[in-house]
Order: structure tokens, then sequence, then C-alpha cells
DNA sequence: GCATGGAGCGGAACCGGTTCCGTACCAGCA
DNA sequence: TGCTGGTACGGAACCGGTTCCGCTCCATGC
């Protein structure tokens, strides 16, 4: 099919390319209703779209929000994607995704990808952030917002949960059980950083600890945040001479990795060993035995983030006016806690 | 950051903008080495990025790349999507993913959104393609390659595994366990589609039950290809009068879904019920027990794709030319069907 | 010495829209 | 009747690049 231009349109409804356009974004110059529906009909029977691409080199805006996660195919990350996916499109909105694989130099790729894109928002779900990311994001004066993470080089605009107070929920609910302590499966981090929410888990944990007076030195372990490292990591320290009676996870795709572990051992849960998990991605539901977690609600969280990119979302490494958006986090109790 | 336009770089290099463009594109027109370096240097000095938008507007292409999946949460499509991004980055283009949520519409409206964006050419993951969609593919004479389904509405260029035969392998493998016979879960097909891979695991299974001559009446059992509905029917299955002693699920996520039911119920797997599955997602090596499946090259296919969308994608609904990638699969053996 | 040709570059058209500016036209009012 | 003001619209600049066209300059061949 031939390429239809708004020129043939204007031609054919015998106006001109500017009302074409007026017409076609309801304003902002007032068009008689005759022409309106004449060039309405020109657009139809030509089968005429406009070019987004002219359109974004024109007026200097896009529909695009770019989104950037450390690996959609984690569930957690899967559904905060999708989520976001969901808010924007009710917004008008599409959105870029890009997997960072935790690796810094690809985050600043797509960085630099989104924003030559003339993204209209960015949201960032990342771990890699560091201070050449901010560079970056400064340099082209764009709109961002944290969703999920707070690194400390950037953190203006930020849609959070409460991480440590999650994550003490769920250590005080394991040690009501009686459990002499709990240990607790951190992450691996590459780059520590300051408002990763996973080492926040971590804290949540210590704290829990600290309030019941039980020491944590030589409990607390590391495995990178998926269900595959953590199954590998638990294997030896549940087979090891000083398996825990509890372990709290700080995700929890490492704790479907942990019950995994568990079963491979014959180790029964909850009976032998209490795990809890954080995020209460789907899947936690449909664990062996479904899996204590902390929930976050993450559609709520999503809109939050798309809201606020699109409608104030701030430069980043501007004014640090420290928008913070908080979440609170919520207990779901299912049996591998031992509850029940 | 004030913007930095390629004038600005003209000007500092004391060249014309033309020279600017070449030397950033590497050609096509030669530009003394000196030159060159006055430029570059400019570039640098000035921080200048071209802005992607006017370089899509101006060449009339785009280094982007639209796929459209059902959902990319579940294992199989997301394992892909990522292969497929792999691929495209190893080519220098991005991709831009949308999920249909198994809704026509909403595939038909990612088609319209990528298409208007001027993606240089769009992978199709998808199950809702429908005349629909093939229309607005004609209208925009666009490049497309279907990958791992291949719809009878639009058939030309795709990428495809060997799914009735792959199906036929694993069927054939538990039947000769001395199971009596196998029972299939489907799936459910809102628009019944000559060409869906998963139809086609079905098929096999059929085909693998004439083969030794058993009757398949009342032993294909249905469930969308998920985790979840699939637990949901086959509690229903297997805690009924007549559970199978063995089933092959059309997909991996299904059949997940499945021993996680049987263990509910209290059947051994494999001991008490046999199962395999289809796709060899990452997860399947770490069920319990591990599933047996059929592997398909994801990674190959998704740069089989890339490749093909790039190079010599062709119009879909123009000559019916039947350019078909067929890959091999085969069969995975875990415990979950007997063996060992 | 002069035609030939290719390398290197500047100028300008162009991609397909948006948006500013100016104007024609008509109604209302003095 | 003449002036004012607002409505509807046409013309054209502009967004920031790419790419075509043609010019200059210099080396080469006869």
């Amino acid at each position: 099919m031939a390429k239809v231009t708004r020129d043939d349109v204007a031609r054919l409804a015998g106006t001109s390319t500017a009302v074409v356009s007026y017409v076609i974004n309801n304003g902002p110059r007032p068009v008689a209703p005759a022409t309106r529906e004449r060039v309405q009909a020109a657009i139809k029977e030509l089968g005429y779209r406009p070019d987004r691409v002219a359109q974004a080199m024109a007026s200097r805006r896009t529909e695009l929000i770019g989104l950037i996660v450390p690996d959609a195919r984690q569930p957690f990350f899967g559904e905060m994607a999708h989520a976001v996916e969901q808010a924007a499109a009710e917004r008008g909105k599409m959105v870029l995704v890009g997997n960072s694989d935790y690796v810094a130099e690809r985050e600043v790729h797509y960085l630099r990808a989104f924003l030559g894109m003339r993204v209209s928002g960015l949201i960032l779900v990342s771990h890699a952030l560091n201070d050449n990311a901010a560079a970056e994001i400064d340099a082209w004066d764009a709109r961002v917002v944290l969703l999920h993470e707070r690194p400390e080089a950037i953190d203006d605009v930020a849609v959070v949960t409460d991480d440590i107070g999650g994550a003490q929920l769920a250590v005080r609910h394991l040690l009501e059980h009686g459990h002499p302590y709990v240990a607790c499966l951190g992450g691996v981090a590459e780059t520590p950083l300051v408002g990763d929410p996973v080492s926040d888990h971590v804290e949540g944990w210590r704290r829990a600890m600290q309030e019941a007076r039980i020491p944590t030195e030589g409990r607390l372990f590391e495995a990178p945040y998926n269900r595959y490292d953590a199954y590998q990591v638990a294997l030896e320290l549940l087979a090891g001479p000083h398996r825990p009676p509890a372990i709290f996870c700080s995700t929890d795709d490492q704790a479907i990795g942990v019950l995994r572990a568990a079963r491979e051992l014959r180790i029964e849960v909850p009976e032998e060993l209490a795990v809890a998990g954080f995020d209460d991605v789907k899947e936690a539901a449909l664990t062996d035995p479904p899996l204590t977690t902390v929930a976050t609600d993450r559609t709520a969280m999503a809109r939050a983030a798309v809201d606020l990119v699109l409608d104030d979302g701030l430069r980043v490494a501007g004014s640090r006016r420290e928008r913070v958006k908080l979440f609170p986090s919520r207990l779901v109790v299912r049996r591998s806690c031992g509850c029940r």
C-alpha cells in the first residue's frame, strides 16, 4: 500500500495540513464541525495513520516510557514489568523494557538508548545504578522515577515499599514459633548500595533479631537473587553441620530454591525447617508447602511510578527534593513457616 | 545541559553537517582522516549524542525490532524474549516487547503501535494472530517473522521447531516404560489455529499413540498454558476415578502445575504417575522430580528470527514463498518419566 | 599541457508531522 | 456604515538529522 501522508488527507478534504493535525489531536485550535468531518472521512477513506516518528520529531514528545529491570525472567521483575505496562497502557503510553542483567554498563547502554529515543520518562528498577548512570541521566535532563530501589547516587523520586519493616514482620513471625534463631539468605551485592531493597530485607532481619536479643553473627548467608543459585547455596548450608531451624530469604525466588534444596535433602518444611520469603510473587502460593512471605502492592506501585514519571517526574540529579512514595508491606502467612 | 545538535559540532569542527553525519555513520562517503578526527574531537568535547528520532525520521529506518508475545511472565516466553533481545543486541538493534495477554485486539494494538514507530521488523510469537492482524501487517508493508508459531492466516516466514516430532519422541518414551496409555494435557484454544505449536504437541501425542495402536478417546484434557490453571485441572483429573498412568503436557509450565497437583494428592512421581512436558524451560531441571521434556534451541531460533527479519524478512501476506526454518527438537530425559 | 576522474566537501532538499503567525470572513455594536 | 473582535483556516517555519547533487582541487595518463 502506498504511503499516505497528511498532505493527501488535506488535499482530499480540501483543507490544509495544519487543520488535519488539529483534527487528529483534538485541538488546540478550534476546527469547524463540517471541516472536522470532512477530514475524518478523508482519513478513513485513505486509511491514513500518522507517523509516530514524525510526530515525535515535530512535537518533541513521545508516548514512550522506558523501563529498566535487572532480569525480567525473574518472577518479581516480570510481574513488576507487567504491572508497569498495564499502568502505562491505561494512560495511553507504551513501555520499552530493557534488561540490564545486573550489568552496570548494559544499564547505561539502555539508559542512553532510551533517552536518545526521547522517552517521555524513565522508570528504573535497577540494581546496578551508579554515578555513571546518574551522569547520563543528568546530561539528558530526563524525567526519572526509581521503582522498588533507591540507591544513594540518585534519590529524588522513588516509589518503594517498607522493606525493612516488612522483613521485620516476617522474621518476628518466624521467631514467634519458638525457633532459637532465624538465619537469613541475603543477596550478593556486586556493588553494595545503600537503598538496595534486598539489603534492606537483611537489615530488617537484623533488627528483628536484635529486638529479640539474638546474635546474628555467622547467620547471614549469601546467594544471587534467583532460585537456581539459592538452591546451590542452600544445598550446602542445609546439609552442613549447622543447619538453621528457620530461614528468611530476601526474595521469594531465593526461597523457592531453598524449598527445593530442602526437599532434595529430605528435610521437612515446616517441621524441620521454617522458611519465609519476600515479594509475594504469584508462584509463592503454589510452592510446596505454600510460602510465607511479605506482600507488596505491585499494581499500585507501578501505577504510582507511571503517574509520577508522567506528571511530575523530576530530574534525578537536580534538586534533592526527596520525593519518596512509600507503600506498606504486609505479612502473608502460609504453611512454610509452620502455622497451621 | 543545553541541547547540542550536529550543527554545533559542524561549526566547531569547521566543516559541514553532512560530513558530521558521514563520520558518525562511517560512510557511505569518504572522509579525510584529519577531518574525521576533528569531528570526533568536537563530538566528544560537546558531548553530542545524535537524536534517534531525528535519525529515524530522516533515514526512514530505525534500530528497533518489535516483538509480540502472549505473556512474558510465562517462563517459555520470558526466555524466548530474552534470547531475542540478546540476538538483537548482537546486531545493534533494540527490542520493543509487547504482551498480548492472549487477547487478539491487544495484539493488533501493539502491531499498529510498533509499525507506527517504524520498527525495522516484527517478530511474532503469538497465539492470537488472525486475519485482522494480517491485514494490518499487509497495510504497512512490514517485515515480519513468525517465531515458534505458524498460524494459517500468515505463513510466509517462520522459525519453528519440529513440534509434532518432538512430542512424538516424548510420548513414545513414556510408552516404552510400559504404561498402558499416555494422557495428554493440551491447551485451551480460544481460536483454534492450525500451526499453533502447542496443538501440534497434541498432534504428536496422537500420532505416537496411534503408532502403538492405543486409542486416544477421552484421554485428551485441556487447560490454559500456565501452571496455575494446569494445577487446577490436574487436581480434578488426578483425584478422579480415571487417573492416567502417564501424562504428556503440551508445555513445561503446565507440567509444573501437574507435578504440584500430584504432590498435593500424595501421588508419587514417577512411581505412580509419569510426567513429561515440552520446551525445556530452565526451571524444568529444578522441579521435583526433574522434568522429562523436549528441548528446543531457543538461542539459535531467536538468532535465526532476528537474522531473517533484518536480512530478508518478507511481507507476510505477500507471495506465499513458504520460507520456513525448521529447528530440530530433542528429548531430555529426567526423572519425572521414571527413568533411573 | 590538457582532458579525465576520483576524493573530499558544502549546500540544500527532504523525511512527515506540529505549531506559530497572519489573514479572510462574518457577526455584533456604535 | 465603519470599526472591533473572534472564529476558522492557509502558509510556512521548524524539529534534527540523512542524503543527493554538484563543485573544487589535485593526481594521473596520454
